[in-house]
DNA sequence: TCGCTGACAGCTT
DNA sequence: AAAGCTGCCAGCG
């Protein structure tokens, strides 16, 4: 039930619920939000979260690969966060992720 | 002003 | 089953 433009406002609402220690995919929030535009929107709205309360080093793609790692000020700075949280990252992948997967269609049960 | 790329994912061949 | 192409919005070249 999205109104416009302002669907990055709603990417943010869903990434801030996201529970400590738990991972979201871009897929999950474009689905969740029945954006049309896919994922690539939902990876740039996190573009403009930049600064912002929304934990985007919670959110990685499909196969829990830290695809933004390098837009967080430093190619290490989203897997020192992630395992602050107590995610387990190996080789820039999420180990287990398809455990620590927090899809929001699912968890918010709609 | 026109075209391409980009934090991705899903469908088709 | 695996590989390649397209779609979507917006910012840059």
């Amino acid at each position: 039930m999205l109104e416009n433009k302002d669907y990055f406002e709603e990417v943010y609402r869903v990434v801030r619920e996201v529970p400590t220690g738990r991972v979201t995919t871009y897929g999950a929030i474009a689905r969740y939000l029945s954006l049309r535009a896919g994922a690539r929107m939902v990876g740039w709205a996190m573009n403009a979260a930049h600064g912002s309360d929304v934990p985007a080093h919670r959110v990685v793609n499909r196969i829990g690969v830290l695809s933004g790692k390098h837009f967080f000020g430093g190619p290490t700075v989203m897997q020192e966060r992630l395992e602050a949280e107590g995610i387990r990252v190996e080789d820039d992948r999420i180990v287990e992720f398809n455990k620590l997967l927090w899809d929001p269609s699912v968890e918010l049960a709609v």
